[in-house]
DNA sequence: CCCCGACCACCATACGGTCGGTAGGTGTCG
DNA sequence: CGACACCTACCGACCGTATGGTGGTCGGGG
């Protein structure tokens, strides 16, 4: 290849004690490679972009992964573990089915605002892996989406939702919204993910509710 | 490059008759690069792989484009050209704020489904662009983010939302959620996209008016 | 003294892009 | 009416470069 290594000079043996033990660099690693997938995409993100980011050798990577694939997969599988056990606590916990609809979107946004790369990388990238890796993350159910749809469903048997709410297009309709979030919210932006969480929470449930169950949540629901 | 012709066989001259005149093979091209970005994402979509699907070499492409870019730049201009003409059409249309905001809408996911493949590719490579060009589509204004902000805002002027509804994260709310569409719609799914926009339409306008507001055109729209 | 963590040289491949050519149709002029 | 020029649409060989991936090597800390 003749060019393996990084743009300018540094014909000098590396700088010494730069070595770390396997753990660390390991979860350097991901992050790393998170944030260049997040900037060039997977495709367009070279593992010479990596290795140098990391200050080491291409080459060097494959001590710690098996293909570039792998390390996507690595990735996106960290990311979704963490949204999806953020979402389905909240989803689990006390109250009635709007109450925790609520707080399940709230969390949701919350989460997809402060871990904006891995958010843009997962949404983005899932698609990059080839279709069996993707459903060994994603479980064969579609999780996520079938978290709001049964949050939506459950409410409607409560008489909560109005009769000619689908809860299947609603789930996708609030998924949609919230997972656009990470398109848009910028932290130095007008308003804080709390805001941006209870604006979505607030629409989804008005969205979805009858006048009467919206009427009876008034005390704790502002407005 | 040794290998820049198809994969197999084929050594016998390219089957008579198939020049076409120019304009017929602009379309073809265009009509063929999208479904490409489509399947493989414009990284990964080669213009071999175009121009195998157009019965060409890679290097007659270039008779019809300058770059590869040019390319993606043309298929997307044309797909955001048609649908913001869809959507402001709408939204200019009689009818008081509300009504409007629905018909957008629906107009917008109707749209989207019948035009599911440039409306992925859209969404998907818009970023694939460099900024220049991205913003030479787009308009500095964002101008699709600004039908829906701009409609929700006209509303509240008129009392006719909530009070604590952001016309700016409302308007991104609605964009996610039909945007998000394109993700999951499948023709033979179990709805139409006049189903899907109706339910989309009713729940944003359900999510930001007031109780009054819906009240009031409770003869036109259902429960 | 061993083996961890990294170096370095090297493939094969595939890509975007360039360029000189050429077959066939069309117009033109004697 | 025929021959000659010219344009359109495409061919096919080629270039430079970057990429993912491999394998052999080696210093130094436990």
């Amino acid at each position: 290849m003749a060019q393996d290594r990084r743009p300018a000079g540094r014909s000098e043996r590396r700088a010494a004690g730069e070595r770390k033990p396997r753990e660390e660099r390991w979860a350097q690693l991901l992050e790393v490679a998170t944030q260049m997938f997040y900037e060039k995409g997977y495709d367009g993100a070279s593992l010479q972009d990596i290795a140098d980011r990391l200050g080491m050798l291409k080459g060097s990577l494959y001590y710690y992964i098996q293909s570039k694939e792998d390390l996507l997969f690595e990735v996106i599988s960290e990311v979704h573990r963490e949204g999806f056990a953020v979402v389905s606590s909240a989803a689990g916990g006390p109250g009635d089915p709007l109450d925790r609809l609520e707080r399940t979107i709230r969390a949701h946004v919350e989460h997809a605002c402060r871990n904006l790369v891995p958010t843009a990388v997962f949404l983005h990238e899932l698609e990059s892996l080839p279709t069996a890796r993707r459903e060994e993350i994603l479980g064969s159910g579609h999780a996520y989406q079938g978290v709001f749809r049964d949050l939506v469903a459950e409410a409607q048997r409560a008489g909560l939702t109005r009769a000619d709410v689908d809860p299947r297009v609603a789930g996708l309709s609030i998924l949609g919204s919230t997972n656009w979030v990470y398109r848009w919210f910028r932290a130095d932006g007008p308003s804080t993910p709390e805001e941006i969480g209870a604006q979505l929470a607030a629409m989804a449930v008005h969205g979805v509710a009858t006048a009467d169950a919206l009427a009876a949540r008034g005390a704790t629901v502002g407005a």
